[in-house]
DNA sequence: AGACAATTTGAAAACGTTTACAGGGTGGTT
DNA sequence: AACCACCCTGTAAACGTTTTCAAATTGTCT
């Protein structure tokens, strides 16, 4: 009655492997690990021995030993600008969720806006930290070495919010120059006629494809655009104040201004409320987004809805028939938006 | 001049490992190995040589064999219950940075307040995907095997936001009883008599602290407490709402709501001014957290501080510092709290 | 009874690193 | 010249799984 190498009974203290569950069940360890990943394979009474010794040692296959023999981490990577974003937010959970379903885990990766945070994510994927990656980023963040065709080089990728140029990976996108337009053309429907634009971070796909719209809708108006009234931003609460400000300097003023966030629109209402311009009486203000708080501002936020869940869900079932399969990479899936008329937004002051 | 059993340069699409690195450059995987691992224990000379086979050839070691062998995943996970909560997104960004920085990725396990969810992602570290868990949530999610004693069972934790009773494992918390407390003294300081609480979800140890201080704060003041003014509510936008709605019916309304979130405060304001009510004239409004949209209501909210950034390095400090052995579990570290006081929060009315 | 298929199991190799150990070389000291 | 210490490098084992292949067992059909 030999010890086959495997650890005794007695230590029970360490952590059971699987040829310690094999040796206590009396089978082999191809046959344990058969009895939890392939269940119908093996014999009934088989299976009950092995899984009555899994159950009373405790024992969790180890990851590693799984990782290294199939050469898969079971993580997806999300690579994003910022997590603390509601926007971002809200897309990283739905993603999260439909992940754990399906047996995959979420690495983090918030590279505060940094390319070369963005670079060393890439870098897990590409050393097998993680199976696919997510990319909301608007850089190229993968080397590629120039003796070998990229397309072997990527691992599985899908790119959502900011469209990335490379040759064949999957999107999934919101048509942000249609919800821009949109915007514009409803702020036009009121009467507006000077109406600015607040942009996100300069150079990021969306801020031009907004700033596209935005310039369409003028232009089919027959409005000349005011560069004045064109202020650049980052998506961010702080430089929607700012924005405000330089408008409100301004000699004639914006009778209506379009954030291209959320997050801006609350800066810009804030700063109209602190000097005492009623909104949307004195001046419109529309978003981008539609938050969760954007309905609870006084007035109520008029913006232009991004359906987060449906985003999240969509990148990762892309990702996911990826990986296993089941589709080729290069699809693409435009989502809608959505028109959200609250309180924020008014017919064009007549008195001036 | 034969094969070694590596791979030969022809076959370059395929990817390298650490042996063909070692060929090419013409010494032992080890060699390969310190050299990237631990560049001074190698001459300059070897150190030149393999350099430029790696990057001539790409080459990113696979981390699934270095995890097999150092037992070490690299990996932190995260159990929060909403990504999507300001507080939670601000607190896990900054552990993100840190973690990054010290070398570490981090796993997002978002439970949407799910035990079972809770229960995944301990067992996630309990089969070595982590190296070490951040638990936000209320329950205490690992199975503990009754033979084997407790400590040896966890990996290494750090506990903020909501205290578990677990014996032995760090944790970071700010004081909640006295954060509370230091709230309804504000309001009180304000001639408040009838101060309304609206809790977090029930039975959450930060809810019941800061209820405790609530009850503290009023007692001390000699008021009785109403039962009628303390409301459920489960820290989220529309509890606000409810929570004010139901406070407007009642036939001796509060003067004042301490909300003990920012969230539930945001919510209850825009009851109260769709309902035509002015705040701080008519009603006071005091929230919890500080989240950035605090400053920006229309009022500015009056709310208590609570330093999320700090919080975040501090968890992921203790947790590393775990890690590497540089200290024990069982440590505790209190943040402080900051009374903001703004523009929600005003005199008692005294015409009534 | 014999042949053959289907089912179930075990042996062993493989995944790609890191690291303990030992050995070769170099230079300095006695 | 012998010895030692030190620096650098290579050999080989180990980490814990999964899966291929082959063998053993059982059942089915002629």
């Amino acid at each position: 009655m030999g010890n086959h190498g495997y650890r005794t009974r007695e230590n029970f203290l360490a952590k059971l492997g699987i040829k310690d569950i094999a040796a206590i069940s009396g089978v082999s360890p191809a046959t344990v690990s058969r009895t939890l990943r392939n269940p119908d394979i093996v014999s009934e009474e088989t299976r009950k021995k092995v899984m009555k010794a899994v159950e009373e040692g405790g024992y969790t296959p180890s990851r590693f030993g799984a990782n290294l023999r199939t050469q898969k981490s079971g993580n997806i990577i999300v690579v994003m600008p910022d997590i603390t974003n509601q926007v971002n937010a809200g897309i990283i959970r739905a993603i999260e969720s439909e992940a754990q379903k399906a047996g995959y885990s979420i690495l983090l990766g918030d590279t505060q806006g940094l390319p070369e945070r963005e670079k060393h994510y890439a870098n897990m994927a590409q050393s097998g930290q993680a199976d696919g990656v997510l990319l909301f980023t608007f850089h190229m963040p993968f080397n590629l070495n120039e003796n070998q065709p990229v397309a072997k080089q990527l691992p599985p990728i899908v790119n959502s919010c900011e469209s990335i140029p490379i040759e064949g990976i999957s999107k999934v996108m919101i048509d942000n120059i249609a919800g821009a337009r949109t915007a514009v053309e409803h702020l036009l429907s009121l009467g507006h006629k000077r109406i600015a634009a607040v942009m996100g971070p300069r150079d990021t796909p969306s801020t031009l494809e907004r700033l596209e719209g935005y310039q369409a809708a003028l232009n089919d108006a027959g409005i000349k655009i005011d560069e004045q009234l064109v202020i650049r931003g980052d998506y961010g609460l702080d430089s929607g104040i700012g924005a405000m400000e330089q408008l409100l300097k301004l000699r004639l003023r914006p009778t209506a201004v379009f954030c291209f966030s959320d997050d801006m629109a609350i800066g810009a209402m804030s700063v109209l409320q602190e000097n005492g311009f009623r909104i949307p009486q004195d001046i419109s203000i529309m978003g981008f987004d539609d938050i969760r708080y954007a309905r609870l501002m006084t007035p109520a936020l008029t913006t232009i809805h991004q359906p987060l869940e449906e985003i999240g869900k969509a990148c990762i079932e892309l990702l996911l028939d990826q990986l296993d399969g089941r589709s080729e990479p290069g699809r693409y899936i435009e989502l809608p938006f959505k028109l959200m008329v609250r309180q924020s937004t008014g017919p064009v002051p007549t008195d001036r």
